[in-house]
RNA sequence: GCGCCUGUAGCUCAGGGGAUAGAGCAACGGAUUCCUAAUCCGUGUGCCGCAGGUUCGAUUCCUGCCAGGCGCACCA
């Protein structure tokens, strides 16, 4: 696509008096096929020529005539439009033999050029379980780390785990006055957490058990011995778990450290704040006014000497950029720390880190129950784990119904089951809230998932019974492919690469798993208007080429969504 | 009170300065001697929250308002 733009451009830019990559900017795609494939809008032109935009339309279609292009067929006025076809055999050729050579890195660029791209997602707090409300930061985080790597970023996962603060503190205390070893042991995280939701009913009625939190956590900033041991065995009963379930969605960190890891970095932080005569004493604390930048002020240090969040996340930055010298940096994080980040971001450029932009926040909407939000304090979650299990076993249901002799049952429901979970995360603008629905989560039918799984399903099952000598690259038969369902097909796998590449540049995987639908739906309806394998010799050739060519686009596409398109289901 | 985000079909959501605003679900009707019917084909639905403004043209951009969500000094 991008080819024929090119060649559109040098065509059309002599003769309406701009540059080629303005015409190429101005090309838009028509809503209706039989207006073409790429079309000028001749409206901009009508001032300068003093003409009305349909006239000037018929003009410049009579001396494109003329012209020949490899890539488009033809060209025709319509309206104020001049509307441009492709030349389906060409074109078929060219997007085909590419994706043929191109195989598993067919969408991938360089636009990236290699350089360093850490991305801080995923990053639970520890002592709480996982819930649903975490998936959102994994899937999304993992999604952008490959679809990054796709663009010849180093993208660096990084878990920037929850294991510090006066969370512990409530723990230690939770602890300390109903805690019993045995059960903590037996269910790890489900036992702290039940602490963490019984402190906070019981600090409802006695606000000193917060006060007693905030002064242990101030002893393990101090380094103190009992306190280091508790949490050391939270934390580290905590990772065990969520090793499971990193396990199971298939994602492994280049970075696992949490905030805990940048204790010693702070008084650094604080000592360049004060030198750099942005942070002041305010009632025994420190703070930055943010006021002239339009932003609240931000504490660094509260008036018993302990940091806070922002404090650590100062250092994790810092740390960030003399480790990687990234050529960006993302969070991604909640839209309810939207504030948080602009302090943050902001606090650094004061401090003088020019590379402070490069800093990008990547937030989401939060997942929410029909009643209200999901709340860890009040016992209000869904646990994911649930929730992988409960789509995996339905998916296994599925596939022993309706294709009982599959062999590998358990491969096909793990795959279908968790790329649902992960698919209906991904399919929607991630800014928006998301209600929670079970019914919604345990559908496979329509814009799913499994909807694209099972069209790449179809698409091997044609290709196992196929000779094997399909395997050879046919310009001839590839010439074959007429059919409108055919054309629609091919020029819908020309489209990877921008997908993948506006995906990227707006942090916004939805767009790949949209668009991937769109596949999956052309597909069907060339499977459903042309058979394959009961076709002559020559056309099967090309056919056989093309759902290859599609195969691979969907394995590819949903690889770069964290999400594994199996042979059979 | 101030700030940020969202408002599109009955429901869930795409789209986004330009040609008649699209999908899925739900409802109804049809397709399987043929490559997996988790599929396909057909039928109906819209003050694109409201009011102004910019523009040749606004559902899209700007301003105000309304509704919902989320934040705003010792949580993360």
């Amino acid at each position: 696509m991008q080819k024929l733009k090119e060649e559109i451009g040098q065509v059309l830019a002599p003769l309406v008096d701009l540059d080629p990559s303005e015409v190429i900017n101005l090309l838009e795609v028509p809503p209706e096929p039989e207006f073409g494939d790429l079309a000028f809008p001749c409206y901009v032109l009508s001032k300068k020529l003093k003409k009305a935009p349909p006239l000037i339309a018929r003009e410049l279609s009579e001396k494109l005539a003329d012209e020949e292009g490899h890539f488009w067929g033809k060209a025709e006025p319509r309206g104020p439009y001049i509307n441009f076809y492709i030349a389906p055999q060409s074109f078929s050729q060219e997007i085909l033999n590419q994706i043929w050579r191109q195989g598993s890195e067919y969408g991938h660029t360089n636009i990236g050029n290699g350089g360093n791209l850490p991305i801080d997602y995923s990053s639970p707090n520890i002592a709480k379980p996982f819930g649903v409300g975490h998936i959102r930061s994994t899937v999304i985080g993992h999604a952008l780390y490959l679809i990054y790597r796709a663009i010849g970023y180093n993208s660096i996962g990084v878990n920037h785990l929850g294991d510090w603060g006066t969370q512990f503190g409530k723990l230690i205390v939770a602890f300390e006055r109903w805690g019993d070893q045995e059960k903590l042991e037996s269910d790890p995280v489900n036992y702290l957490y039940h602490l963490y939701v019984r402190f906070h009913q019981e600090a409802d009625k006695d606000p000193a058990l917060d006060d007693e939190a905030r002064l242990w956590f101030k002893k393990l900033e101090a380094g103190e011995e009992e306190a280091t041991a508790y949490w050391k065995s939270f934390r580290q009963l905590s990772l065990d778990n969520y090793a499971v379930i990193y396990d199971l969605l298939g994602i492994k960190f280049e970075h696992f450290h949490g905030e805990s890891h940048y204790n010693e970095m702070l008084d650094d932080v604080i000592e360049l704040a004060l030198e750099k005569g942005i942070a002041k004493e305010s009632e025994g604390a420190l703070m930055v006014d943010l006021e002239p930048h339009g932003l609240p002020p931000v504490m660094l240090r509260k008036k018993d000497g302990a940091t806070l969040y922002i404090t650590r996340d100062l250092a994790a930055a810092i740390y960030r950029h003399e480790r990687f010298h990234f050529a960006r940096s993302l969070y991604v994080v909640g839209a309810e720390q939207t504030l948080h980040f602009q302090q943050l971001f902001k606090v650094l450029e004061l401090l003088g880190f020019e590379w402070a932009r490069n800093c990008v926040h990547v937030p989401f909407g939060l997942i929410r129950f029909k009643e209200g939000r999901m709340s860890t304090r009040a016992g209000k979650i869904i646990l994911l784990d649930e929730v992988l299990q409960r789509s995996i076993n339905l998916a296994r249901q599925i596939i022993e119904e309706k294709n009982p002799d599959l062999e590998d049952k358990e491969h096909a429901a793990r795959a279908v089951g968790i790329g649902a979970v992960r698919f209906g995360d991904l399919s929607n603008d991630r800014i928006k809230n998301i209600e929670f629905d079970w019914d919604k989560v345990l559908d496979f039918s329509g814009e799913t998932a499994a909807y694209i799984q099972y069209a790449h399903a179809r698409i091997c099952s044609i290709l196992r019974k196929a000779e094997p000598d399909y395997r050879q690259w046919d310009d001839r038969a590839v010439a074959l492919l007429t059919e409108e369902e055919e054309v629609t097909l091919i020029k819908t796998l020309a489209l990877l690469p921008d997908k993948i590449i506006a995906s990227a540049e707006n942090y916004r995987p939805s767009i790949l798993a949209r668009y991937l639908i769109d596949v999956a739906r052309e597909f069907n309806r060339f499977y459903h208007h042309c058979p394959v394998l009961n076709s002559s010799n020559d056309l099967k050739h090309g056919r056989l080429l093309l759902i290859d060519a599609a195969g691979q686009v969907i394995t590819n596409g949903l690889g770069l969504l964290g999400i594994i398109a199996p042979e059979e289901m």
